[in-house]
RNA sequence: GCGCCAUUAGCUCAAUUGGCAGAGCAGCUGACUCUUAAUCAGCGGGUUCUAGGUUCAAGUCCUAGAUGGCGCACCA
């Protein structure tokens, strides 16, 4: 890209278009054209009496050389253009890809029209044909025109349809991507089918679906840090959530008890192939459930959203490889699994010195963790030694009391909260907890938070009152679960997050 | 935030040691009634990302900046 790309080389109030590059000027006056022999170049409509998919589909079985008398009307972009003469050929494509030819003759629109359609009609353009539906001589379906309209003119050429755009194009100009390349057109699909097989999975399961709010006056429910913003009314800052959880609880102690959202969280930190600013995030709880049942459910939802969209829990992905998502998958529980791989028992008795050691020792660079304690230290170890090696679906069970603040102790494990995180590929897509109800450790657990908050650290949680007025109302044992839509899009087809995102935060050029 | 690489025509990309800025597709003119990445003949199209600098001469070398990609860090 080397133009502006909202009006690349044209500057918004150029009077003139003499200094257009070539190919948008000589579109701009085509369109003039047209409208001069008083046809419009963005009519109001035009007669389509059928889907380029539904002839495709009443017609596909014409043999070469065949032609019916049924007429039809169709519109569609114009995608391939070859003008011999006395007949032209062109291929429409509607938004899902489908292709249909139309013949323009000279015996049957006749010389003018024929002539005008040469000019006037470019790649890009979107086209209206009426004509009989046949089968050229080579055998490819096509409608024998006797009228062509523009349907819209487009005023900008069309890239090269056989090369793919380039990644930043792509992004930039989505709406080119997406004339332009199947798998864009499929991911809009394939992200909107799991989307709709995740409500209709809940809806089944009696969950209820509410939004909550995306402006808050303490962001809470995840250590991230939180974009701000200003209210002129309250004179107040205000936040963009970083997570729903403490108003989906507040829910869940007014009595929606099988609840859930699909919305999108905003986390002011660093962008790259699998984290977005803006994400769309999924958490669901449910009132006398636990870490085990959420998961359960977790498993379903996933493996549920592969079947229905893709047919099979064995999904292909980007690069052509398979991915096994079906069967019950494992859970490793942290302390143990760390503990195997370094040969000697870690609990969470294990000292942060010795922790220390450990990393150190393992060449782990702890210079840039501020705030370090026991329960990072486990973390980040078990990263290093087991995380980084995971590629089946995982559930990593059971971790560190000091990272998680929202989650209830473990009912046997001292020191550990009952909370799994879901790795899929390598990542984390999802996070599920028995959720802490008990008040009182949830105010202890804020405490702690604020005095890391205090010591400096930006991400970490503060007290917020409200919910915990609303937690003392008492809230039903619970499980809940969260996992990123994007995640999950990556997970089932292989692309980097801003191919699952449609119009990903890009930044501004120049 | 740090490092490495990239940015050239509408799109995708070349350009040797610093020596006249090119190709394919797209566009324009003409020919062609069965093409399908049509073909044939001819012709246009450039702020080489931006701003400085070195040089007789810069797409190429130097400095700074912008945007993108990758790796590291942070994070989900």
């Amino acid at each position: 890209m080397t133009t502006d790309p909202s009006t690349p080389g044209v500057p918004d109030d150029a009077p003139e278009t003499d200094d257009l590059p070539e190919q948008l000027r000589i579109r701009r006056e085509k369109r003039e054209r047209l409208l001069e022999r008083g046809v419009e170049a963005y009519p109001v409509g035009v007669p389509v009496t059928h889907t380029i998919a539904a002839v495709r589909e009443a017609y596909g079985h014409l043999e070469a050389g065949q032609e019916t008398q049924d007429v039809v009307g169709l519109a569609g972009r114009v995608v391939f253009l070859r003008n011999t003469g006395k007949l032209c050929f062109v291929t429409l494509q509607d938004g899902e890809g489908n292709r249909l030819q139309a013949m323009l003759s000279l015996a049957e629109v006749g010389e003018e029209s024929l002539a005008d359609f040469k000019s006037d009609v470019d790649l890009g353009d979107h086209l209206f044909v009426h004509g009989r539906v046949g089968s050229s001589r080579r055998g490819e379906l096509s409608v024998f025109a006797g009228e062509w309209r523009m349907a819209a003119k487009s005023l900008r050429p069309l890239p090269v349809l056989h090369k793919d755009l380039s990644e930043e194009a792509r992004v930039r100009q989505r709406y080119v991507d997406l004339i332009a390349r199947p798998a864009a057109r499929d991911m809009v699909r394939v992200r909107a089918g799991v989307v709709r097989s995740l409500r209709e999975n809940f809806h089944r399961r009696g969950f209820l679906e509410i939004e909550t709010p995306m402006l808050q006056t303490q962001a809470g429910g995840a250590t991230a840090r939180p974009f701000s913003t200003h209210m002129n009314a309250f004179d107040i800052e205000l936040f963009l959530r970083i997570a729903p959880e403490l108003f989906l609880k507040r829910a869940v102690v007014g009595g929606v008890e099988k609840v859930f959202e699909i919305n999108r969280n905003f986390r002011n930190e660093g962008a790259d192939s699998t984290h977005s600013p803006e994400f769309a995030m999924l958490e669901a709880y449910e009132a006398y459930g636990d870490y085990d049942t959420i998961g359960a459910l977790t498993q379903d939802l996933v493996q549920t959203a592969a079947q229905e969209v893709f047919g099979s829990t064995t999904v292909t992905l980007h690069d052509g490889s398979e991915y096994e998502l079906g069967g019950e998958w494992p859970r490793l529980r942290m302390y143990e699994s760390l503990s195997q791989s370094l040969g000697e028992e870690i609990t969470s008795d294990t000292s942060v010195e010795h922790l220390e050691k450990l990393a150190d020792r393992l060449g782990i660079d702890l210079g840039n963790k501020r705030f370090i304690n026991h329960g990072k230290l486990v973390e980040v170890l078990w990263e290093h030694q087991v995380g980084d090696h995971l590629f089946a679906p995982t559930f990593v069970c059971d971790f560190p009391v000091e990272t998680s603040p929202l989650t209830r102790d473990h009912r046997s494990a001292k020191g550990q909260v009952e909370k799994w995180d879901l790795y899929v590929r390598g990542f984390e897509l999802g996070t599920g907890y028995s959720e802490l109800v008990d008040p009182v450790i949830q105010r202890q657990r804020f405490e702690a938070q604020a005095l890391l908050a205090a010591a400096g650290d930006d991400e970490a949680m503060r007290i917020d009152e409200d919910f915990l007025a609303a937690m003392e109302h008492a809230m039903p044992p619970s499980g809940g679960m969260g996992m990123g839509i994007d995640r999950l899009l990556m997970a089932l087809t292989g692309v980097g997050v801003r191919e699952t995102i449609l119009f990903p935060l890009v930044k501004p050029q120049g």
